[in-house]
RNA sequence: GGUCAAUUGGAGAAGCGGCUUAACUCAGUGCCCUCUCAAGGCACCAUUCACGGGUUCGAAUCCCGUAUUGAUCACCA
């Protein structure tokens, strides 16, 4: 038999941005579609009508893009054979299909209002059940039953007819073999709402069937939803694709990130914003959950293409540790080259001096001083801002520093040299220390510290000579002046 | 409570029957460098793999039980 071509997709539902763990599921979907030759798709499973919310499926989109995940096929690039990719745009084949089911006996109108199931539900665990069921009910309606109930205008739903005692196996990616029996899926679920919209569990086979998607790689959420899934592939007779359920990401606490918890920062957008390299992230987000066959920490796309492996996907939760994502992001920052760093870091400068009064020679030159200190683009705005407008010497030490006897000694000494140069860099400006040293004899903490401290406000950053380059000649002599 | 999973250092984790005195990375600690902070360099950081049994000449690795944690049990996805 031919090899079917690798199709996976990712399909999120527009109830909000994309956050770490939609990220990284499309990302080891499209890795595994890459590393196969195959192809990716983005599909809208927007069926909570309720929850959708506006923009929500285009800013998904565009993060993917911006992490480097380009989906082949999506509702913007449709390919005819398998579009539409919005599932609200295929409530008629659903309908279609959910129909053939019940004139076949596999699925069946019910007429229960959520408040009958809810009493019904009730009487059952008082009587000592342990798992729900939905009773049945409607399967067993007599005709009569069912007239009455369309005279009131009751809407119905349709229930999958589940079989009994049916065992039902899967092989998954990650976990290998897992077992369920039809017995514990909780009765005859819903397959279409009474709206006329299918359930999740519906729509996803429909599509994933038409779509010819191959493998299904999605969060441990799904584990218990598959057998239900495969339950209705079974009433098709279609073959259901490989299924591979990863870890959930969990927070500090052991739990589930929620996109209500603003504790932590989990979306894309977030991270755009405080100066992560999508490169970073993806490296990061690549090793939530997977380990390479190597001790190799750094990967490019290219080659997370190459190695991924979904066999070696962690079977446990893992912790969302934002301080090795900084380091990443560091990591990458440093191997970016001058263009590209500019471009990166250029915003965030404009957050702290007025970028109209520098050319772009003069802000790389200033840029590159903070490359390998800052873990992400916002890092530079703190101690650029220390420099270009000084804050109060604050601390007992600090004073006591600044109110050194050899103070007023040096900053003369300092001013005299400094006027004296004709260029001012690093170089020069080492040899004004030398200079004002020798001839005053005050050296070390005692020499540097108070003038880092008359031009900066603080006692740390940056190495003083830069600072001075950045400030120039002038503007150091006014703030020693003081 | 039912079902399905997971459990190796503060975190990501490797190891999957002898090579393990448990790799690598982040964090932490100490030292070096240094006017300071950061970066960088060097070193330290699990005698032990949730616990209790068993199998075996030999177990973190296999089996059984217990505990704990998680996911799920909707006309949400």
């Amino acid at each position: 038999m031919e090899e079917k071509k690798v199709r996976v997709r990712y399909a999120p539902s527009p109830t909000g941005f994309l956050h770490i763990g939609g990220a990284r599921s499309a990302l080891f979907n499209y890795l595994f579609a890459k590393k196969y030759n195959g192809q990716i798709i983005f599909r809208i499973e927007d069926t909570d009508i309720e929850r959708n919310v506006p923009g929500g499926e285009k800013s998904q989109y565009d993060d993917l893009r911006w992490l480097g995940i380009d989906p082949d096929e999506s509702p913007y690039e449709p390919n005819e054979k398998y579009a539409p990719y919005r599932q609200m745009e295929r409530l008629d084949i659903y309908r279609q299909y959910a129909e053939e089911l019940v004139r076949r006996g596999d699925a069946y109108y019910c007429y229960c209002t959520n408040e009958e199931l809810e009493i019904r539900k009730e009487e059952q665990l008082n009587n000592g059940v342990k798992a729900y069921k939905y009773d049945r009910k409607c399967l067993n309606a007599t005709k009569e039953q069912i007239e009455a109930y369309k005279k009131e205008g009751r809407k119905p739903c349709i229930r999958i007819k589940l079989h009994d005692h049916e065992k039902i196996e899967f092989d998954d990616l990650v976990r290998g073999k897992v077992t369920f029996s039809s017995d514990d899926l909780g009765g005859d679920f819903v397959i279409m709402k009474s709206n006329g919209i299918p359930t999740y569990n519906f729509a996803v086979v429909i599509d994933d069937h038409l779509m010819e998607i191959t493998h299904v790689l999605r969060g441990e959420e799904h584990l218990s939803n598959t057998p239900k899934q495969i339950a209705i592939y079974r009433m098709f007779n279609w073959e259901p694709p490989k299924f591979g359920h990863m870890t959930i990401i969990v927070n500090q606490n052991g739990k589930k990130l929620s996109k209500r918890d603003n504790n932590i920062l989990q979306f894309m957008s977030q991270y755009r914003d405080l100066g992560y390299l999508p490169e970073a992230i993806v490296n990061f987000i690549l090793l939530l959950g997977w380990t390479p066959d190597s001790n190799k920490e750094i990967f490019s796309m290219d080659e997370a293409k190459e190695e991924f492996d979904p066999k070696r996907l962690s079977t446990s939760p893992s912790m969302f540790d934002q301080q090795k994502m900084t380091w990443t992001n560091a990591q990458y920052i440093r191997r970016l080259d001058d263009a590209r760093y500019l471009e990166f870091i250029k915003p965030f400068m404009g957050k702290a001096l007025d970028l109209s009064k520098y050319d772009d020679k003069t802000l790389l030159d200033i840029a590159l001083l903070y490359k390998d200190e800052i873990g992400c683009g916002n890092d530079i705005i703190a101690p650029l801002t220390n420099i270009i407008s000084p804050s109060e010497v604050e601390g007992e030490e600090e004073k006591a520093m600044l109110a050194l006897d050899t103070t007023p000694k040096v900053f003369k000494a300092l001013i005299e040299e400094l006027n004296e140069l004709k260029e001012v860099n690093p170089e020069n400006i080492k040899q004004v220390f030398k200079n004002v040293q020798n001839a005053i004899g005050v050296k070390g903490k005692a020499l540097y510290m108070p003038v880092r401290l008359a031009l900066t406000g603080v006692s740390h950053g940056i190495e003083l000579v830069n600072i001075i380059k950045i400030l120039g000649k002038e503007e150091v002599i006014a703030r020693l002046s003081k």
